[in-house]
DNA sequence: TAGATTGTTAATCGATTAACAATC
DNA sequence: TAGATTGTTAATCGATTAACAATC
């Protein structure tokens, strides 16, 4: 995540554009929330009720939504619509989001038909492979087109977005072209950490490193007291025969 | 994320199995880092070149490895076998953990096939889908099988993580089932808040979410200056009727 | 010994939470 | 007016970072 911003010094001059991060990443978990209560015809709501709803607490919840603005009402609660309206636009989801998916395999398969993608205020425009054999085959209503077009694709729809969902390999330099063509947002999936200049905001979709948090507290549950583990070893002498973990853990 | 767990009052005991979470969820980083490390043939890292891998700031890192142990030698680096060994361990994937995937859809299907997936510590032991259509099918080496089944799986490979992708209507109810077999972590691919008891751990991976936290700082790019946004509003007077935002965000 | 680098301390920053005055 | 609920304040908690003493 990075940001070019002229910052004063001083105390944080709130309203200055200025939503905290982890405010933001909850933002889409309450338009989500408000969504399905006016998909059940509810017109208000407390703080509370979204609160429950979104899976957070209420004082939580009243304080990212006051760095929105004022939108409720108190002694009533929130208009439902009209919330649900400050925070779609405060995302940016109002309007259409260009977006390509790179890397057409499984995954980049997958998320192209994946309707949760079709979320409002974002617009697949191309497939991209580098693979002669993908290149021209349909998924859905759209077909896979060269990555080399990519500049020019870019160029035309005004892409801001670009996922990455090649293997760990080329993503580097698939990230660089992205950057390259004007690409300044990248979601990546592949198990690699990229680098990108200031100014170009980048997110990370692990799969195992998710499983392995879960597995640090599932190993943390079965052994509970029956293992204190981290067995207090002495500093170790240049010893580098240890039990091996079989091969090479990580993608 | 739930945690069932003693804590006495007092100042914060450090060492009684109290590893900070967003130290945990960077434990897996440096594992993945110290893997290129060593296949790249590389013996010793300093925290610093540890970190340019893993791309976090080395005291960052330092700190963080603080919490495992003194697992480094002053002047010298740390031994990347060494370390490696001892995060895998602390992470607990020196064992492996079996995991059914529910929901055997798009996503579901190429998570089944995803070799990072694969990563050493965790084995797929079922596929599991209710659609009869789906039941029988085979992806890659295993065969889909019926969701029924769930529970007598769960027994008998000893399943501990769950990955709930179904859409966002059944996932609730999988969930529960879940849970009520035995399973103690769940991965959710279903754009909806799963309600866990106490002891269960869940994590959610939401597509939709990580793009509008994109959405949001693309859209405060393009406009910079241009948007002084939300124009300080009247407070809302029963007004329902607002430019809808064409039919419900989220999925 | 001199140089390098860890492990730890302490300062700072940001996020969460409870509590309540403002106000519908 | 009485009851409900927001928006905000202030306290607390946890995470990050710089700096450096310890030590190889």
């Amino acid at each position: 995540m990075t940001r070019a911003s002229s910052r004063r010094p001083g105390p944080p001059t709130r309203t200055e554009r200025g939503i905290p991060e982890a405010t933001v990443a909850r933002l889409p978990v309450y338009l989500r929330a408000l969504t399905a209560l006016s998909d059940n015809g509810i017109a208000t709501a407390s703080s509370e009720d979204l609160a429950t709803a979104a899976g957070v607490n209420s004082a939580k919840l009243r304080k990212d939504l006051s760095y929105l603005g004022s939108y409720g009402t108190r002694g009533v609660g929130y208009d439902v619509e009209y919330l649900r309206y400050q925070i779609a636009r405060e995302i940016g989801v109002t309007q259409d989001w260009a977006v390509v998916i790179v890397g057409i395999g499984n995954l980049g398969h997958a998320l192209a038909n994946y309707s949760g993608f079709g979320t409002r205020g974002f617009r697949i425009v191309a497939l991209l492979d580098a693979d002669p054999d993908l290149v021209g085959e349909r998924i859905g209503d759209m077909e896979v087109r060269d990555f080399a077009q990519l500049e020019e694709i870019v160029e035309t729809d005004r892409v801001s977005i670009g996922v990455i969902t090649t293997p760990a390999g080329p993503a580097q330099e698939v990230c660089d072209r992205l950057v390259a063509a004007g690409v300044t947002s990248i979601l990546n999936f592949a198990p690699v950490v990229l680098s990108v200049p200031d100014g170009v905001d980048i997110r990370k979709v692990d799969l195992s490193i998710e499983l392995q948090i879960l597995a640090y507290h599932e190993q943390r549950k079965s052994g509970e007291a029956a293992l204190p583990q981290v067995p207090e070893l002495p500093a170790m002498n240049g010893l580098t025969d240890l039990p091996s973990v079989g091969g090479g853990v990580g993608a």
